[in-house]
DNA sequence: ATCTTCTGTACTGGTTTCCAGTACAAAAGG
DNA sequence: CCTTTTGTACTGGAAACCAGTACAGAAGAT
């Protein structure tokens, strides 16, 4: 299929060897291939804006702002691109948080090609791809029952929460968290706040431990 | 150069897409080429006994049994074979594990593959290759003491600093450690100062990290 | 036996963080 | 349409952090 005919995706992912990988595996199908790449949210968000792209694959954890954050900039400037969300981690909250933001499918850096590639098909024909393994979990907290209590506390924290939370449980300052989420260091004293109110900790230290030992079981799960 | 004269490498890596990647690079090149790869550390280990490879590059975080104890497992058989450590996490706590286990060289998934291709040819070179980021701090931990049995360097803390580690680890304030190790709070913050200077510590919350992962996996030892 | 380092204790003074509030606009939800 | 949630930000005082310095007694080294 000459090139100009064939369906344009944009990547934005901020690892080079698996973006490098991504494109390879993209630019060999018949009827697809990569228009622009961007390792960062502000230069994906102009790429996709410009290309006015088929599709759009984006990490859920980009250095600076996060892929999370680009996707509601998207959809909040009205863009209807579809997105397939990237994640290094197989848990259905980031699963469920991409699908909310209005991703059109969510699939974790795990996976083999070949599941790479039916995601990325399954989408541009305009269907949601979702990994198999937390499909029906993510179905019935979506669908079924929105507002029910979470299996953890850490599922009712906030998209913007649990990123500070994140931050925080890899041992980075406040002021650290601030810069890296681009928002004043007092906006991170009220997420605190917030985080320790709803996991009902006393203090800084038990935010510490608390974030810190997530961070790691999630580690271990990922694998 | 024939296949048979390249440098013979290893691969042990449970991202399919990565270890694609990587094997396509390190097959492009002239004089090396993939002889086998593994995504678990059994495999892993039965292809690098078989195959004495130049050089092994081993995920640290595999599925199942890591790559940290795949490592160990080689040197306690005698393997000398050439190591480099790959990981997720930017993390010099695992470099120095890695390092400390034998490993000739460190480096994040991060990176761009040149610098990975710089890591792997030094490795094959016989030299060790560490991310300049931790390059520092790592040489630092590793040198204090050389051949010293510490296994972990938290057993270099003194009596009193082991105790403000612990209650650290629990969550406690500096005021609330002060008040139980009945000394000033001057003197826990001195103690505070060492501990991070003996574990390699940047700030306040990488040190309620350490400790509060130190004292789960120790309850989860005591049973 | 003496010199040096380590350990336990504590202080100063300057920076940063923590905390308890308050505020407000936009989005979501009811 | 009204209420709650979410994201952002500020103030002002308390607490914690950090980089030094200090010093005496214990432990080790020459």
């Amino acid at each position: 299929m000459p090139r100009e005919m064939r369906a344009k995706v944009v990547l934005v992912e901020d690892h080079p060897m698996f973006r490098e990988q991504l494109a390879h595996l993209i630019n060999k199908q018949e009827d697809m291939a990569v228009c622009a790449e961007a390792d960062n949210a502000g230069d994906g968000f102009a790429a996709i804006k410009r290309q006015q792209p088929s599709l759009a694959i984006i990490d859920i954890t980009l250095k600076g702002s996060s892929g999370l954050e680009l996707l509601k900039d998207l959809r909040a400037q009205g863009s209807k691109v579809p997105v397939l969300m990237l994640s290094m981690h197989p848990e259905s909250l980031y699963a469920e948080r991409a699908l909310r933001a209005g991703a059109s499918g969510y699939i974790t850096k795990e996976e083999a090609s070949a599941r790479v590639m039916t995601a990325i098909r399954q989408v541009l024909a305009g269907e949601i791809y979702l990994d198999p393994r937390f499909m029906k979990r993510v179905i019935s907290q979506i669908l079924v029952d929105p507002g029910s209590k979470a299996a953890t506390p850490i599922e009712r924290l906030t998209d913007r929460e649990l990123a500070v939370f994140e931050l925080i449980g890899e041992g980075r300052t406040t002021r650290e968290v601030g810069l890296r989420l681009r928002v004043s260091v007092a906006t991170i004293e009220t997420y605190r706040a917030r985080i320790k109110e709803k996991l009902g900790l006393e203090n800084a230290g038990q935010l510490h431990a608390k974030a810190s030992s997530w961070v790691h079981e999630r580690h271990a799960i990922a694998g």
